[in-house]
DNA sequence: CGCATATAGTTGCTTATGCAACTGTTGTTA
DNA sequence: TAACAACAGTTGCATAAGCAACTATATGCG
C-alpha cells in the first residue's frame, strides 16, 4: 500500500514520531509560550543548571546557534537567567529562575504522557529492547554524520 | 551521566535521529540544492507520481502548508511538474520531470546508505523486530496527536 | 610580552514545520 | 437554482534547526 510508503525505512518512521512529538508537546504545553525545541533545555536544566551554553549544546546533540536563540526564548519568557561566568568571560552558565520550578511538574508530566503514550501495549522487556535498539540506532548516526567529514 | 540525559526518553532519541538524519542527507544530496523536507516528496513521487498535493501531504503525515512548500522547491529546482486536473480544478497532480528521474539513484542511494548506516550492527531479525518496535510507535503516536483535539 | 590560535556565543541565511485564516472550486440541499 | 458546506491549495506567522561568518575573550608559544 502507498499509503504506508515508509514500510521499511527507519527514517521515515523517526520523522513521523519527531514531528508528532512537537505537536504532542507543543499542545500539552502551549500556556507556556514555548514550542518543543525550548522545551528540551528547559527539561535538561529541571536535571541540572549552571551549565554553560556549550555543554548543553553538547549534550542535547544540538547547534549552538539553535541553542543560542532557544535560551533567549527561556529567558524572554523568565524562565531562565543567563548568569556571565567571572573566571571565564566568554561563557554563559544558564540558571533556572523560580518561576521556570512553579511548572516542573507540568513539563515532566507531558513528557511522561507522550512517553507512555508511545509505549503503550510494550512489555517491559519489550521497553527495554526498544531502548536499547535507539541507543544503538544513535551511536551509529552519530558514527555516520561524523565520517561525513572526513570519509 | 549527564552527557546520557535522554537514557530513558524516546523523544530525544528520536529527535537526534531526525535531525542527524536531516543532516547526513542533507549533506549526500546538497548537490540537488534541497533539503530533507523536499527530499522525503521527492522519495515518495519515484515510488509514483500523479498523486495530488493533499494525497502527498497525507501519506507522509506532513501538514499541507508545509506540502505546498516543499513542492513549490521540488517545481522551482525543475523536478516536478504540477498539472492542474481538469476533473476537478481543486486540485494539483504531481509529476517528476526528466531532470529528476536523472537524479533517482543518487537518491536511493543516499537513503540506502543511512538506513544501512543506523542499522550497522543490527542482525536480520533485530531490523525485522525494530521496525515492528516503529510501526507500533508510529500507530500510538498518531493515536495520542489524534485525541489531543477531543480527550 | 605579543601575536597566533582556540573557544564561547551571536547573528544572517536557508530550509522545515504546524496552525489558522484565507481563496477558489465543488457538492449538497432546501 | 441559490445558499451553504466541504474540500484543495496558498499564505502569514511562529518556532525549530544547521551552517558559516563574525565578535569577544582566553590561552599558548616563541
Amino acid at each position: 500500500m502507498e499509503d504506508s510508503f515508509p514500510e521499511r525505512s527507519v527514517g521515515r518512521w523517526v520523522s513521523v514520531l519527531y514531528r508528532f512529538g512537537g505537536v504532542y508537546i507543543g499542545n500539552r504545553l502551549s500556556h507556556l509560550g514555548l514550542g518543543n525545541g525550548a522545551i528540551q533545555f528547559l527539561a535538561y536544566l529541571y536535571l541540572r543548571d549552571g551549565r554553560s551554553q556549550d555543554e548543553l549544546a553538547t549534550i542535547l546533540a544540538i547547534d549552538k546557534g539553535t541553542t543560542t536563540r532557544a535560551l533567549h526564548r527561556l529567558e524572554s519568557r523568565g524562565l531562565i537567567e543567563r548568569r556571565m561566568d567571572n573566571a571565564d568571560r566568554r561563557v554563559n552558565r544558564i540558571f533556572l529562575t523560580d518561576k521556570a520550578r512553579e511548572h516542573e511538574d507540568e513539563v515532566w508530566a507531558a513528557l511522561y504522557d507522550w512517553r507512555e503514550a508511545l509505549l503503550q501495549g510494550f512489555s517491559v522487556d519489550e521497553r527495554e529492547e526498544l531502548l536499547s535498539f535507539l541507543r544503538r540506532l544513535v551511536d551509529n548516526a552519530k558514527d555516520a554524520v561524523h565520517d561525513l567529514e572526513r570519509p
